[in-house]
DNA sequence: GGCGCCTCTTCAGGTTGCTGTCAGCTTGGC
DNA sequence: GCCAAGCTGACAGCAACCTGAAGAGGCGCC
């Protein structure tokens, strides 16, 4: 089971980390929301825990932004002390659940395998798109059983792609998924990457729409040429 | 269960004595490193609960015969307040765990419950990955038959990518396990822990992925290009 | 205390294979 | 048929990675 750790404290976060480890589930540790915010844009966790209090901003936020997107990840949030008005905050921003700092791993535990009891699925979901089998969480990739072994540029294109399946995704926006920021790219490197992925996954996986972007082809029978 | 508590508190000795005597397992009070060594001699302990100052010498001094000794029974050091170093120095020296004082009550049943878990039930949960049987438990490693022994941080290193096996891991995640706080390592240690570790456990059990992280083969044999 | 052994860390030199670029080609729109 | 947009094979460069060696430090044994 995955789960995604909010939650700034450095010796909270590994205590807790840690105990989750090692009854046997996934975690992600975001320090911050802006990495929270990537985390869950990448992944799908079976539970979350959330710390109010970021230096980045409030989680309450991030909370709301969740929710706002109808995600129902269960969110239980980690406050500090017993302060009522988060504690109020938080059940209003759709929170399921609370934790007082400190608290007990036990009860933690328990928690978590309330969840877990619920989410009886694989470890990792894993979206099919078009034959393709990808699990983002591990960043792995199997097209018919067989394991493709990509890249980081690679990757990050897939990931663009990925990012609303079935949409149209500017050749900008991959550019800009490849290189974080103002890195000029002189050259096409986008449709180098481009052929290199498809000569992976599959040419016709990758719709070409000229003039507009790239899709992912979720219907990749049917495709009148 | 039988439960070594090796303290030179009294308060904080009689506290943890109380309440593990509460949940129904047999405790041994050590007062000195030297009544701990006796102790050890004598009886076997399901777990072993370490107070690293005491009166008579070091806690780690009698963690380390312990090990010496191949003896692998779980070793929880208390600590007073969060002292890195300790904490580095307990894990090298082959703690299982910290607890770090004043600590909950409710937490240290937890870990208790644990234990008892692995100790009444099945030994361990023995994982087996490409031919490799790992105990994490027991912090042991075989390969086909024979036992493999790996130092602390060739350990830390493959408990990180056991983390998530079959996922892939990242040299920075790596890099945390190996170095508890913020201490800067300005080297490549990474690689050099991977490359010892590959020594140890066979080289193709660890595949690299340039620029994303390391990853536990699983399917050691196929390999698509 | 002296000695040997082991582990950790750093460094340097070697290797690998990802990356970005380019050139020449194909495709689609008009 | 023409042109712009897109595709892809080839290749050099270089960052990422690997590994042997050696110094530093700790620990146990005598």
């Amino acid at each position: 089971m995955r789960i995604l750790l909010v939650e700034d404290d450095r010796a909270i976060g590994e205590a807790v980390r840690d105990h989750i480890a090692a009854l046997g589930h996934a975690v992600d540790w975001a320090r911050r929301i802006s990495e929270a915010d990537e985390s869950v844009a990448v992944a799908h966790y079976a539970l979350i825990l959330l710390d109010l209090h970021l230096p980045d901003g409030n989680g309450l936020d991030f909370l709301r932004r969740l929710r706002k997107r109808s995600d129902a990840t269960p969110v239980i949030v980690l406050t500090a002390r017993d302060q009522y008005s988060d504690r109020i905050a938080g059940l209003n921003s759709g929170a399921d659940d609370y934790l007082v700092k400190p608290f007990d791993l036990g009860e933690l535990a328990a928690r978590i395998a309330a969840v877990a009891r619920r989410y009886n699925g694989n470890p990792d979901p894993v979206l099919t798109v078009a034959g393709l089998e990808i699990d983002h969480a591990a960043r792995r990739v199997h097209l018919e059983g067989q394991e493709i072994v990509l890249t980081a540029r690679e990757w990050a294109v897939l990931d663009a792609l990925l990012a609303r399946p079935g949409a149209i995704v500017s050749k900008d926006s991959i550019e800009d998924a490849l290189y974080a920021f103002g890195s000029e790219v002189e050259s096409n490197t986008v449709e180098v990457y481009l052929s290199r992925l498809r000569k992976k996954i599959g040419r016709e996986r990758i719709v070409t729409l000229r003039g507009l972007g790239y899709q992912l082809a979720d219907t990749p029978k049917r495709r009148s040429k």
